[in-house]
RNA sequence: GGUGCCAUAGCUCAGUUGGUAGAGCAAUGGACUGAAAAUCCAUGUGUCCCUGGUUCAAAUCCAGGUGGCACCA
């Protein structure tokens, strides 16, 4: 098995697309982005999209290829993923993924449990019956529903017992019966790079970056989509903020300074769901050479 | 120059009739199975501006000083 995904991961703002550029073009192979803002074509200079010309050097998948009106999860993207990644080794190896969405990433690395994919129908009823009846009603629910998962269940976050509850309503199984927690073997190897640096430097880049955005005219992206602010492809860093500019809740520079602080928790959030995947070798964001000289050691694609 | 108000955690501020201090935000750590840039959880020692006084005991009362704000000249 020589087919190799070089898996390009770190925090935002820490610098990936670059690396992630520069090997896809020294293996002249295409980029698979795992962001799960980056979909939506509507959304550009908050998500950080790479520049057009960046597009076009190297071929880019999974970007602005979405509506924010359309429905999408994690479980619709390792399908469509996973079969482009299939389909793609057939005339080129390695392949680039990069991107910072942690859940993403590791859908595509390990696979995820086929749990049925609730309908519009129950979500509705489910969300309805807990916004009436309150947080301690839907933790009683679910003890009935599925007490094995009630025993495990992060029990003040609502929006997990929501889901639990929706999918055993709707299958009239236990949730706990779909969660296998089975690891999927991909007939690919993986090799997973880090990118981080220092927190400070980090922190100061990401500041940096919301400022840049700002200028290349995030505020009026922002408004363009502001009449779908309820949407959940718009519950997303540099957009919720500016949604609370534009109610007049506060000042632009307000806002501002909150999508930077945002930012840089996301980072941080990143980061601890990264530190505990011990496959990661973690280099600094000008370690390109290392990086290149890294991935030889893992394996050679001239044989 | 005079008078009044204020000075407590990185920031904004609570702090009852004196018993050596605690919220929000920030920061940091953690969790994570179809909303994941989402959602949830945990962590609070700081010359209570300085000096002196009263008191068994002062962030708290008194005097002076320093800095800030407001008003009057």
């Amino acid at each position: 098995m020589n087919n190799t995904l070089i898996v390009v991961l770190g925090p935002t703002g820490v610098g990936k697309s670059a690396i992630s550029i520069h090997l896809a073009q020294y293996y002249s192979t295409d980029i698979i982005s795992a962001d799960s803002r980056q979909l939506f074509r509507e959304l550009a200079i908050g998500t950080a999209v790479p520049p057009t010309e960046d597009l076009q050097s190297v071929p880019h998948h999974f970007i602005q290829t979405r509506s924010i009106h359309d429905y999408y999860n994690v479980s619709e993207y390792e399908t469509e993923a996973i079969a482009l990644i299939n389909q793609l080794f057939l005339t080129r190896n390695p392949l680039v993924l990069t991107g910072g969405s942690m859940l993403y990433i590791d859908t595509i690395c390990k696979g995820i449990d086929d749990i049925p994919t609730v309908t519009p129908e129950i979500r509705n009823e489910v969300i309805q019956w807990y916004q009436e009846n309150g947080l301690e009603a839907l933790q009683q629910r679910l003890l009935s529903l599925d007490p094995e998962y009630y025993q495990i269940a992060d029990l003040n976050n609502a929006k997990r017992l929501l889901h639990a509850v929706e999918v055993c309503q709707m299958t009239g199984k236990t949730f706990t019966s779909f969660r296998k927690n089975t690891i999927r073997t991909r007939p690919f190897r993986i090799i997973k790079i880090g990118i981080n640096q220092q927190r400070e430097v980090l922190y100061e880049r990401i500041n940096k970056r919301v400022d840049a955005m700002i200028e290349s005219g995030l505020v009026e992206e922002a408004r363009s989509v502001y009449p779908y602010r309820d949407l959940n492809s718009l519950n997303t860093v540099g957009y919720k903020e500016l949604f609370a500019y534009f109610d007049g809740s506060c000042t632009l520079e307000e806002a501002v300074d909150l999508i930077k602080r945002n930012s840089r928790k996301y980072a941080r959030k990143q980061l601890t769901w990264f530190r505990r995947d011990t496959e990661i070798q973690w280099f600094e964001p000008e370690q390109l050479e290392e990086i290149i000289t890294y991935i030889s050691s893992k394996v050679n694609f001239h044989q």
